[in-house]
DNA sequence: ATGTAACGGATTGCATGCAATCGCCGGCCG
DNA sequence: CGGCCGGCGATTGCATGCAATCCGTTACAT
């Protein structure tokens, strides 16, 4: 039971995703031991823990409070991502990709055109391509080779709605949401063409580019009002 | 006496910068508590924020191992800060430079001109240098005006070696700092000239390469043998 | 002699106690 | 009637107690 904190931090962010505590809402030790079962300390650790992710800053006068994001602050940090993204693949088409990165990256691609495949998306498609989607960024991410670069993606993609996997979960217009996923994944191959081929100055550029769906598809949720803690201030 | 454990982590980067904790040596509660004169309730906080920004490691059975760096990961978190640093170099040329940043830069330009101007560098103009650096780097991460990409900056240069202010201290051979360091501000030059001209792409591989900088004074660094952390492996 | 299993010490991790601090409300004075 | 001061409640932050776990050692059996 090592990792009673890990569990807390984990917890309470799903409660900050899904608007159970409001942005700015100040959270404190006391209610959330007793919530969540346990004793105030291991509650304190999940809170600095938080605090270190940039979720949660500390009040004044000491407590946390839930922190609001702007809409201009997500799109910083996911132009931020598309920046080192690109430097993973950069790094990745320079130095050549191993026959087994190969494999596991066509793999996805084929994974991405059955789930894209129907002319409509049920939920089983849309899971396995968000999977699929997981799964190439963190084999472009591990083929780099480059565990800063790891380090300073997890820092960024900490934030909301920041990571590459938040393009699926919206609900939107799912019309919308499909168009923009074909042209994600029609991207996907582009970027496996360009990192096969060792042109590490195009798949960085593409990879950039690929970051900015993050951003349309922000807007949708937005439009949608599906947002609980992002403000388009 | 609000930050107890800010004080404690930051004592502890300082034993682990200057050897004080070899590298690979457990560090336990008891001891670290009993040493500072406090209890090991701060100390465990001040641990999980080290191992939060990746000096120490989670051992296995509890406790923490001060994490051993090769030279290779340090080198790797050299160049994400520069493919960081030169995206924010791209931002500000891209929305112009304002006149009080510019006014700013020429300052460390002049500030440099200053503290290398004389045959040999002294302590003084040395540390003047040092300042005028970190104050550069600072206007121009600041004059982007993305708070992510400050975060994740944050968490490369967390590493020892990496910042741009570890260009400065070693004693290695003089003569070769000197050099290195007039290279370095002439590039300080061209990138504030960059920036100016509003020329984005420009400022941009300037910064990366500027980061090349590091690289080369680690390996000064290394060879004499000043670096306890480093492992050349 | 070697492998195994049980014992002992040490250390971590969580729970709770206690003092200090901060914000807030009511009352009092100008 | 408004502003200021004092006391009160709540909350944080640190210290310590206690149980659980893990490692190392040793004794024993094969």
């Amino acid at each position: 039971m090592a990792g009673q904190p890990q569990r807390i931090a984990q917890t309470l962010r799903q409660q900050i995703f899904d608007g159970s505590h409001a942005a700015g809402a100040r959270l404190a030790e006391i209610p959330l031991a007793e919530a969540l079962g346990v004793s105030r300390t291991p509650v304190r650790l999940a809170l600095a823990q938080l605090e270190a992710e940039g979720l949660i800053l500390a009040a004044p006068g000491g407590g946390f409070l839930v922190r609001r994001f702007t809409l201009a602050e997500v799109e910083d940090a996911i132009a931020v991502r598309g920046q080192l993204e690109g430097m993973a693949a950069r790094l990745l088409a320079e130095q050549g990709l191993s026959p087994a990165a190969r494999h596991a990256l066509d793999a996805c691609l084929a994974a991405g055109d059955e789930a894209l495949g129907a002319p409509t998306l049920d939920a089983a498609a849309l899971a396995s391509y968000g999977e699929m989607n997981d799964r190439l960024h963190a084999i472009i991410l591990a083929g780099s080779g480059n565990a800063a670069l790891a380090r300073a993606l997890g820092a960024v993609t900490a934030l909301p709605f920041a990571a590459a996997s938040a393009l699926v979960p919206h609900e939107g217009s799912r019309a919308a949401r499909h168009e923009l996923l074909r042209h994600a994944h029609r991207q996907h191959h582009l970027l496996v063409e360009a990192l096969a081929a060792g042109q590490g100055t195009r798949a960085e550029a593409l990879m950039r580019e690929h970051a900015e769906n993050a951003r349309h598809n922000l807007r949708l949720i937005l439009a949608a009002g599906e947002a609980t803690i992002i403000h388009p201030a």
